[in-house]
DNA sequence: TCCTATCATGTAAACGTTTCCATGGACCCA
DNA sequence: TGGGTCCATGGAAACGTTTACATGATAGGA
């Protein structure tokens, strides 16, 4: 591989002016500027990040660790992430780990090794030893969507209480009465989250959340399969599944079409996470959306502020109720309508 | 940062016996490997994976360049390319080029300068000039689902002739004769491809492409939408629209919808790509199946043996025709039924 | 008992950069 | 004309590893 020290050879300068002219230093003439120039380019001399970041302690890439790939609503996190780090000078490397303990762990060990200059983090639950001690490192770190409590670690997150507690009182217009949940794994803090709140909204209109319309998921479609048929197996089905993410909404469709209901004529369904798709399931689906894309760019913005030096503030973005058929028809006044 | 050289100190022993425990050297005393350990754990070290690299000349890392992350299709794609790369002991580095020429070559540049031991590329056109370059360089690279013609770097893809063979097969028995297709960018050999297939199959039933019956587009939804918008706009609109991607096939749907159509009496709809949404939509899609999967796996084995000094081969699996009811009710005796 | 092979360990070079410091020349001002 | 400043450049150290080579010790075979 062609490397510094053979464009200073055929400049016929030393490494340091080459280095300079590649890192743009002021202090460098015209004419070995040229000739560097032109060497580099006849050689098709690349730079060698690696050596670079050895020197310099700064590898220009920050790392992301999401909790699964293939849920919609992370990839759209990704790209956002991804896009705004590209602005900000930085490159990002995805861990996926894939709601379980033991790859984020992997992931962010392995990010750390290679010296990320900052880590963003969606914490599947505080039992990963590896995101406890990144979170107390020196690494500059930010929590995006999940966090670990007790940790000062910044975090970028949107609040679904607002919109759940909008989208019981949608339900309970509707007539709907026997409300059910599918929860995330309740180590999450948006697992615990959107239960409590669900449970709230249910008290303040007089109701109880019954124990067995409790389904314990893990934010995996299968997951929301399985809670699914439970619930239809009950002597008392519900009259409603929340599924508190778009993955084990899309097993509960799965569910309840397998057995020949209808939704919502049979058991309405709505979901947390809108993803274009859900318009265009049969019914189109009744949903909160959060500001995914914003989310991701608030976070890239908080971790290069704390790479920085400077220190970064947590934000919270309120996400809101998409009203659309899954659930009956929409009240008269409600809220946004698609 | 603590390294190898404090390790070394409070173990009293030298870098090189250290370095030699750190990496399963035989020829180490159990007392020295027992001190290392203890020391690296009580002074939490972590290797430098950036130092290691500058020696080794080997990052342990490959990157993967696709065309768009939000692509069900390429986001199933990675997360296989992951998992293989995972277990042969490598990491993974994601460029997401959005179907951008420019962003294509933004990626593949940082990717060699980063020095990845391999590149798996999904090359968008052949008009990135880095593509190009690193398909011609010294390091590793395997093209994956799309490929430049001309090149000698080895592909793993899927071959969607036979599938399109059959869809057009099943539409024309179905009735279906005034058949659309909506087509990729036909710099993509996918692209391409699909649109021969297609026409070819047409031709097996004598009959002909007709030129407004074709809609360019670029692998995204809008395109989608728009090209359908075309096709309802013409005096003799199409009975079927079959959109070579997923995401044409979602912008179709939302056209479709928005005039007040009905799939498929109004307009028949079939789609390249197969995702798990395509079973909830309304109604389910006929599609063509890749082994997405799969093509990852074989890829990332491909690259390894590569990078490994091998010859890889060139690997085409078959892609499958999936009926739905999108097309109106499925004949007898067809290709795979859900 | 001596020679040799084997083994555990250490020393130091090397990987490709960046950057501190030194050097010499040009320029400016008095 | 002399002294000082600034600027372009080069030499060399440093970043944290791995590893070739050297060394001393230990053991095994004759």
């Amino acid at each position: 591989m062609v490397g510094i020290k053979d464009v200073a050879e055929t400049a016929g300068l030393s490494v340091a002016t080459v280095s300079r002219v590649l890192n743009g230093h002021p202090s460098v003439s015209d004419g070995a500027r040229e000739r560097v120039l032109a060497a580099t380019e006849a050689l098709g001399y690349r730079p060698n990040v690696v050596a670079r970041s050895l020197r310099t302690d700064r590898t220009g890439t920050i790392g992301l660790v999401i909790s699964d790939v293939l849920n919609p609503y992370f990839t759209e996190l990704a790209r956002a992430v991804e896009e705004e780090a590209r602005t900000l000078g930085y490159s990002v490397i995805i861990g996926n780990a894939d709601e379980r303990a033991d790859l984020e762990d992997h992931h962010v060990r392995g990010l750390l090794e290679r010296r990320i200059d900052g880590l963003l983090i969606s914490p599947a639950d505080g039992r990963s030893p590896m995101t406890l001690e990144a979170a107390a490192g020196p690494t500059p770190v930010v929590f995006v969507d999940r966090w670990i409590p007790g940790t000062d670690v910044p975090v970028v997150r949107s609040d679904g209480r607002g919109a759940i507690a909008d989208l019981v009182d949608h339900l309970h217009a509707l007539g709907h009465r026997g409300l059910a949940i599918i929860t995330g794994p309740t180590a999450t803090t948006t697992g615990r989250e959107r239960v409590d709140a669900f449970r709230a909204g249910l008290a303040a209109h007089g109701l109880t959340l019954r124990e067995e319309y409790v389904g314990r998921g893990d934010f995996q479609a299968e997951s929301g399969r399985r809670a699914t048929e439970r619930f239809l197996d009950l002597p008392e089905p519900p009259d409603v599944v929340f599924a508190t993410d778009n993955l084990m909404a899309l097993g509960a469709l799965d569910a309840i079409g397998a057995r020949g209901l209808r939704v919502p004529d049979d058991v309405a369904l709505a979901a947390f996470d809108d993803i274009p798709w859900f318009s265009h399931t049969d019914p189109p689906i009744t949903t909160i959306a959060q500001p995914t894309a914003e989310l991701g760019r608030v976070a890239v913005r908080a971790l290069a502020d704390l790479i920085a030096g400077s220190p970064a503030t947590s934000t919270v973005l309120p996400a809101h109720l998409v009203v659309r058929r899954s659930c009956g028809e929409p009240d008269p006044e409600g809220a946004t309508r698609e």
